[in-house]
DNA sequence: TATGAATGAGCGTTCATTCAT
DNA sequence: GATGAATGAACGCTCATTCAT
């Protein structure tokens, strides 16, 4: 009885897994359902049995990613460390994630982080509190002096995500090594870069 | 004869601007050959006249304005100016970009600068291109004691790109206020920031 | 044992009165069988076990339905009533079945004895019955010399029961009302149209 | 310039002409917009060209035909001659519509007439239109006192409608013969059962 | 140049039916 | 008997592209 449970579940997430591949290799738009069905390994008609629709694919594939992202962060915006302590996890938790699952990854920011016309739209709110809790972290960086507070928690935000998903990008578009040295120093980079600032010291 | 081939001309702008609203409003998938006509008012037939393609389209879109940014780095780049100024003059080119045309940034940014299974691929040596120089603005500015060195310089302009890029974002989901004051000091902020740095400066 | 089998034959009811529901609520080919299941409240597999097929319950919603009819209009024939009397408990049978059971019967109209390229085609031999020997009433009603003998009484069992259906049309099209006292005038009205004719007597 | 217009033109009617046969072969949920295409000899993509949907193609369909006997009615209820006779020329006019263009009335009467949980449902207004103004024909027959004033007028309109859309019902199912002389003799035979009804004149 | 009728590949989705458990 | 996971045929519809005029 459990066995045929968890058969079916089985099933369930080798349906997911392959939607990662096959949207991550032709895009959500040009992967085909029927793709997904032969790299799962099952009839077509299955993927309707699990998923309401293609696009609900999509939205369970980001949601429950991204909601990880977003319990990080704001885990990390409660502890009780410096502000750029907090910033270089974050970075290396969103460098982990592609590093470990780089497709998933992949379809989560080219299908819906950066899709305004498609998925972004319908997971604004979720993206924009991912925003909010970095912006958060800088505020109350701020606050208790560790940073700087010329520049507006909300564009620091969006600096320091568009800078680590740029880094993402430049792996995803194979425009940077990504091997595992690659990884290992990329949040240092980042929070290196966007923290420390590419000027000097002495400014 | 030349009123003929202005009136060709002209139409054939007609369609491209079409393209760009359409393609901002609609996404390049969803928009239609049909749209793009009807919007330009012609017969949609007549796009083929003039465009190999609707890829085609965007392709064309994309490379004219892009080269735009990139003879306008590479042009910054050999100024005898501070590195520091030669980023704000380009952040405030993307940015102006933005403010002037947005529409056809949103396309060049959604449809080709972030989708790397389509179109992403076909320009990657255009985008590389621009990244590229940006990196050469860094290196130099390094080797002339004006920027920090302990950042290698393809890591600096992915993060400088990046940053601005997602201000842009920021615009186009409307999850920031795009009036005349926030373009104004759009680019001033994304070099305090990249150059700058969100720490103290004692670090 | 015989608790089983009447567990089953319960069940098997359920499926058989949840397809009345559903088909009339939604038609046959809308009608799904896992709609039905669900209406049952059982596995939609289940179904299956009971009913070769989605059409084997509506042949046998129909068949088992109609049966009663022709009985009825078999055995009022053979009455010694008047020929009148005859027609006007038949109507009354049909407008009591709606009545009492308006969906079993609107499945019946709406889904077979109007549907020529499906079901009608499958039961024609069962609906011509019917009219047979509603025309035997017409014909045994003329020889006695109690109906006028110029209309052919194949017609004129057309005629009968165009209208009567059609009454029962105006109900469940919603055309008509039906309340309790128009379920109890119908019959008399079916009659007094279509023996008594819509003419004056002086005709 | 005005041929290509026609040949056009020529192309909707062919599609048109081929969904009546199709949809009175096969019936409209089972009849295919290939099989339509196929018919009228076009690729079937021509079809979404003048059409909207499947639907949108019964609905013109049904609403032409339609249109052209709510008309008739109407002009037929204002005449200066017995409700008698205006009721024949109803007669007349279905039982011409169908002698003359059998396939179309098949798919009226079996596609959207009696079918409540499809097309009647859509053009229940029409529909009802129709018994209003046979209804009426009936209530100024009954002012003129030339018929009887028992029967009320809206239940007189769907008895004879009834009786007369069950002589059509009648050929499409080849319960009655279809020859020459029965569509003759049919309207005639419908009004003088349904106005002079089956009983005795001296009832 | 310009039109828009015509084509047809392609895909998401539905759902009756089967069958292992 | 009972479940519901699994199958796959089937079909409506879209839309880029072509081409006769």
């Amino acid at each position: 009885m459990s066995s045929r449970a968890d058969a079916a579940a089985e099933k369930r997430l080798k349906i997911l897994e392959a939607s990662i591949h096959v949207f991550a290799r032709q895009g959500f738009t040009a992967g085909r359902i029927s793709d997904i069905a032969d790299q799962a390994g099952v009839a077509h008609g299955l993927v309707y049995h699990y998923f309401e629709s293609k696009e609900a694919i999509l939205d369970e594939l980001f949601s429950e990613r991204w909601e990880l992202l977003v319990d990080m962060i704001a885990h990390t915006a409660d502890e009780e460390i410096p502000a750029r302590d907090k910033l270089a996890r974050v970075a290396q938790f969103i460098v982990d994630s592609y590093r470990y699952d780089s497709d998933l990854m992949k379809v989560i920011i080219v299908e819906v982080t950066r899709a305004v016309n498609t998925f972004g739209k319908t997971h604004l709110e979720e993206i924009r509190e991912a925003y909010d809790l970095i912006g958060e972290i800088v505020r109350r960086g701020q606050k208790a002096g560790e940073l700087r507070d010329e520049i507006a928690p909300e564009y620091a935000a969006l600096a320091f995500y568009g800078a680590t998903e740029q880094v993402l990008t430049g792996w995803i578009f194979d425009l940077m090594p990504s091997e595992a040295e690659d990884f290992d120093r990329a949040s240092a980079f980042i929070v290196e870069t966007v923290c420390g600032g590419l000027g000097l010291p002495a400014h």
